[in-house]
DNA sequence: GCGCATAACTAAAACGCTTAAACGCACCGG
DNA sequence: CCGGTGCGTTTAAGCGTTTTAGTTATGCGC
């Protein structure tokens, strides 16, 4: 068996000092006197023994245990993988470890993972989406302040943070627009997700402002897939009077409509520009050539989150956020 | 500030019986005898009031955290997710829960967490990479139990689980051959990672196996990026007497290999076939055709670590594990 | 030389559980 | 009626901290 680690007590006995002396210099209260050479004495030693603090133990006594959960269908998808990182990263500055259950949209482990997480006193709860719905909450994270992340809940009292969808839909169409394109199609996710919604009133708004009608024509929507994508693209280049630019609501469908394109012999940019969303890396940047698109913030989002749940514990009254995206500029406009 | 959960004292007191006999009977301990009666009193009083042990008081009491440390460079990124998914599912199973810590690749943020995980006195360490690499760890793992996964390190001690890259290569160019190739590029990794070693030695135990001579003109090598796939199978199809089928040692640089043979006018599968590796959904299953591709077993390599854990604190010695993969046929063979 | 701040530190009670050891009691054989 | 044996339960000692309420010295004004 490894040497076991020294306590408080045996810290405290080797310097000739009391544990509360020892707790009051380690952590640098100004509450209480302490001599500076005490503390300097106390910090040396506890160094040199390679003194480690019990976080169990401390959060017994001080009531608080420094741990946040994080609820998600996330980490083994490249969906908003930055959402954990902003959570994890806002958490560290805090002090707070982040305690992650990782899914995979099981409802069950969900529920099992929320009771674990409970037992474990977790300050506050996390629940992120990597897509953006509405989501069934386990019921027991009524026990503990929750806020969510790229998705939404009946449950009165929870507090989401969400992307712009709007916003986003907006920028891709504009730069689509300041590239000189006047026939813009829109390959769309398939209606009643917030996503779709958001994303084609963005892109109306800026139709609309740039003084063109809207064709509905322009606007197809499916399931969000390469193939859809490639179907959806093929039916829009196809038309008597085809689009010269191209907006698509996912990386993925933008892959599609590269296909589309290629095979009638179109050029990107050249004869068609085309716009995603989602940045997905793997497709985006890979795309030949590289996909502009627009990307979510979500590590901005997972900051959110937690600054919330930190403000929510604080006592305030804490509301609604939205975050913009940002658009990520590559070669296909 | 909401009832702020009741304690073992409570329920204890409220069913007239010593904490003791709580802990026993909710513990369902069958070294010590309580009477079914009592037992099934206090379960049953501890549901309906809602009473929730405290983990962390446990901990200190029980002198173990059922707590293991994850670390890794994983979460943002499409790959190896599995691998905590794997191993959440085996400490779930032995009643333990994961502190991840996504590191991102930076070794600060990985040295603090790995500090933060030990004070909260995690049990073992599971250290993954998304990469097939060699480690350096941080010196404070010296601690505590720890597995590698993906990954390998010359700290002595420090075990690993990988994937078996020579059965993944080997795989994929039997299935090559199965469809009757007998010219077969391999668009390789960089030389040197132990990922384009073994894919490679793989690839040519299959052709040897088959009878067929090695021809170096054959395997190329470059980044893992579609551009480079690109260029490396543009050569190999441009040759005089080009490979009607294509071992690429990564999805995206597949991807890359797609284009090139598109540019060709060849058709796939029927004039070139094309196989993978890595399995990555997103770029795997929306290519078009499908790609053909060798999965590596991430799930199960997270599961192997806990289980690693396990013995190790079991005290068994443990052993470097290799896990092979499996091939995931689409359509692109 | 006394009373009093003040600075520096200590004692001890939590925090919510686990667990080894002790206890009381009913029952049994003799 | 007595000693032993099990059974069911309790007592109490931790686990490693934090924190409240002291307790000692020391210096200072008068």
């Amino acid at each position: 068996m490894r040497k076991s680690g020294l306590s408080m007590d045996d810290l405290a006995r080797h310097l000739g000092l009391s544990r509360a002396t020892v707790s009051f210099a380690l952590n640098g209260r100004t509450d209480v006197r302490i001599s500076e050479a005490t503390r300097a004495r106390v910090v040396a030693a506890a160094r040199e023994l390679g003194y480690r603090p019990h976080a169990g133990a401390q959060s017994l006594a001080a009531q608080r245990t420094d741990l946040i959960g994080f609820v998600t269908d996330i980490p083994a998808s490249p969906f908003g993988g930055g959402i954990i990182h902003g959570a994890q990263a806002a958490a560290w500055r805090r002090h707070k470890l982040l305690l992650i259950v990782s899914s995979e949209g099981d409802p069950e482990i969900e529920a099992t993972g929320v009771e674990m997480l409970l037992d474990r006193r977790v300050e506050g709860l996390v629940y992120a989406t990597q897509m953006h719905r509405v989501a069934t909450l386990p019921a027991a994270v009524e026990a503990v302040p929750t806020v969510l992340v790229h998705c939404t809940s009946d449950r009165p009292g929870a507090v989401s943070v969400l992307p712009d969808e709007v916003e986003g839909g907006y920028a891709a169409t504009r730069r689509l627009l300041a590239a000189g394109h006047r026939r813009i199609g829109l390959v769309n996710l398939a209606a009643g997700l917030p996503a779709s919604t958001g994303r084609r009133s963005g892109y109306e708004r800026a139709l609309t402002e740039a003084g063109l009608e809207l064709e509905p024509a322009l606007v197809r929507q499916g399931d969000a897939t390469a193939t859809t994508g490639y179907d959806l693209a093929a039916r829009l280049l196809d038309l008597a009077d085809p689009p010269t630019g191209l907006f698509c609501a996912t990386d993925r469908m933008a892959m599609g409509a590269y296909d589309a394109a290629k095979e009638r012999g179109l050029r990107i940019p050249e004869d068609v520009a085309v716009v995603g969303f989602d940045n997905q890396e793997i497709v985006a940047a890979y795309l030949r050539p590289a996909l502009t698109t627009v990307a979510l913030p979500f590590a901005e989002m997972g900051v959110a989150a937690v600054e919330m749940l930190a403000a929510t514990a604080a006592g305030e009254r804490v509301l609604d956020r939205t975050l913009t995206g940002r658009l990520v500029e590559r070669a296909s406009v």
